[in-house]
DNA sequence: AGACTCCTGTTACCGCAAGTAACATGCACG
DNA sequence: CGTGCATGTTACTTGCGGTAACAGGAGTCT
């Protein structure tokens, strides 16, 4: 019977592929998403075709580079927005989840925002289509869709709700990552501080502030 | 004297220069942000060099044309966020400003939020440094920095209402970026309904909302 | 054993886009 | 007239994504 065999083939080449996502790992997360693939291959000891047998095109790789550090990051806020406790707490605790994950491996995030950019083959009529809204990197759509189920089975949102949890859900993704975006490269506070006034806005203190008085002007 | 030449060619380069970035434009509104540098000086009616003597490299010619449309828009979320009415209303203004303009050029959209991915020249180093922080869209830093600035000199925040107002500025901008990147995607709804939805989001309804009862589970 | 097939790996190449060097031309000033 | 100087060109280099075409090696069938 070939089965056996077949198998024993598909789980060399799987090991396979976990190798050279592996090395790819490792170069992107020396170089950035900008690694090339001469680079990663020359990690992982061989050639480029290998590559482009393994994973089709630049996008394949970096797709399944991208999906393992996004189920590895979505595990974790899964875990902080189920854990039991009160609401602003799990908030809380998300979010800075999340940060800390940023905050620990910048090279890595940022891959996972811009995965890939170009990815035009050469005789690829190159999407005269719009292509707009899959701008976005995956990892964020995931993550919003992900935070919306969460809001819909957990709060009562009255008609609409879940439309209402979809856009919720990815504008807070949105709102973590801005500003997580920006606080990586500013450092203008500790995590516990921006994970509070996050919270804060998140709960309303936006809409509660009194008007400044005295201010410039008028 | 050479002033009054100096200025006559200085006069004819600018108005060279801003033909070229029409021209530009009208490629990246056609072609989106991988519009090549042929292609644009193939619009102009002209050839590489010139677009690399006026605007340095790629990175430059894609940063002056953000500039141009970042300012755009920035005058009308000024204009809608200066507006004489309640805070309510002016929030409300200013998301469906921004969406309404995304809306209508979804390609100038994408292009300014994805400006220049790539940006390494052949001879150059390519940044060993991490270069973290500066990944995310001037745009998006824009709006978020006159944001914040917006907020904290109409809001009492109280103590460390600075800090607060940007990390607020920065995360409502990522939540109006996010949110309106998926719904350009989906459409899920109509402009209207998505602007609702996130004033309420920011006005506390996530905080106020009950647990649902009843639910799945328990 | 020998032919067949499949997988792994290589070298060498194509096409394309960014960026540059070197050469040509029109035009003002002395 | 020649000397700058900006504008424009053609032709090139470099680097990257992607692809043929070829070269063993290991099991399989007859």
């Amino acid at each position: 019977m070939d089965t056996t065999q077949r198998t024993d083939q598909q789980r060399s080449a799987d090991r396979r592929r976990r190798e050279l996502l592996e090395a790819a790992d490792r170069v992107v997360l020396r170089d950035g998403p900008q690694a090339s693939m001469n680079a990663i291959a020359a990690e992982a000891g061989i050639t480029k075709p290998i590559l482009y047998r393994h994973f089709g095109d630049k996008g394949g790789l970096y797709a399944a580079l991208a999906q393992r550090h996004t189920d590895a990051l979505l595990d974790s806020l899964r875990a902080a927005l189920d854990a039991p406790a009160d609401r602003r707490e799990r908030v809380e605790a998300t979010l800075d989840t999340y940060l800390a994950a940023i905050e620990a491996r910048p090279q890595v995030y940022r891959f996972l925002m811009h995965p890939a950019e170009g990815s035009a083959a050469p005789g690829d009529q190159g999407e005269q289509g719009f292509d707009v809204g899959k701008h976005s990197a995956p990892l964020l759509r995931r993550m919003g869709e992900e935070l919306a189920q969460v809001i819909e089975e957990r709060l009562d949102l009255g008609p609409g709700s879940q439309q209402l949890a979809r856009v919720w859900g990815h504008g807070i993704v949105g709102m973590m990552h801005a500003a997580g975006d920006w606080w990586l490269g500013e450092r203008p506070c500790g995590r516990a501080e921006l994970v509070r006034s996050l919270a804060d806005l998140l709960w309303g203190r936006l809409a509660a502030a009194g008007d400044r008085v005295g201010g410039p002007g008028f």
